[in-house]
DNA sequence: TAGCAATAGGTAGCTATCTATCGAATGTCC
DNA sequence: GGACATTCGATAGATAGCTACCTATTGCTA
């Protein structure tokens, strides 16, 4: 039973791995600033999408659940760094805001990334990340189904 | 702000996500025998580790803390399939063990694992594995100092 | 050998993810 | 136009990861 791994094996086992240690390092440098993951990849995406993006087209941005997402923003709005407005043309959803008190934030996040990013990668090729990213998106396509696809080739139709 | 992300952005955005849908697929094939992927996999590195591991030594093969071992444990303990032992070496240290239940289960899992890993893999070559796998252990290297290095490769040292 | 540092496992509490479900609002189909 | 299905955001509860701290035991060292 006690068998070496083969590489497939392998690759299962460390995808979480590496997954939770990227995200710990980067909690870790953002911590500072009362960040953590979650919210800065959620003010992020925001700031990437068009104006007055609902929940639910945020959640599929960032890739999580719709609940996950509430109380996501449930702490960004107690942080003041977005808002929900109730949209007169669909009463159910709720567009959400970045306020100006984000911008300082999204400055700083994306001036950490940019560090972060540089240190990982200063010794890995392009070709490996793109060798990866292809990869990744295969498990998507087969994993996720279609939705996830476009998620993660950032090509969220319009009529859904 | 509405940049098109990069691949370097793109591979850290898209690394949490393919985790998180693995992991959600697996659990999805093997939650009809009372599974979980902490359990599951916890188990198979006990499976495969020498003999009277202790609990750190486990903790450090599945890539967890020993907080988060020890719930594990509790729960696979309470349902029969491990059992821990004090030793009289140490009395602070406690060996775990698979108890003969724990069998029918571990065949279980290696064969639900199998049929996963040759689904996703059908189109994905070994070259594509391979380079996933070195820049993973790159990323762990450089996140995780040389502990976490030397438990992805499974090469544990004996005095720790 | 007495005291103190280090180690193993456990507990408490935080964050984040998920599924299941709910209420309100909207849309559709006879 | 009324009944039913759908969609959106929120809530509840489960699971799993982490750090910080605690107790018991071991071992080193002055």
């Amino acid at each position: 039973m006690k068998l070496p791994l083969n590489d497939q094996e392998r690759f299962g086992l460390h995808l979480g791995l590496v997954a939770r240690l990227w995200r710990a390092e980067i909690d870790r440098r953002l911590a500072a600033f009362g960040l953590t993951e979650s919210r800065w990849l959620t003010l992020l995406h925001l700031s990437r999408l068009a104006e007055a993006a609902t929940q639910r087209e945020l959640a599929e941005a960032v890739g999580v659940r719709g609940p996950t997402l509430v109380r996501t923003l449930d702490r960004l709005e107690a942080e003041g760094l977005i808002e929900r407005r109730t949209e007169a043309a669909d009463r159910r959803t709720k567009s959400v805001h970045l306020r100006a008190e984000a911008i300082p934030v999204l400055e700083r996040i994306e001036t950490t990334a940019a560090a972060v990013r540089a240190e990982i990668f200063s010794d890995i090729s392009h070709a490996e990340v793109t060798t990866c990213l292809r990869v990744f998106e295969k498990i998507a396509g087969k994993l996720g189904g279609a939705e996830t696809t476009m998620q993660l080739t950032h090509q969220i139709p319009m009529d859904r």
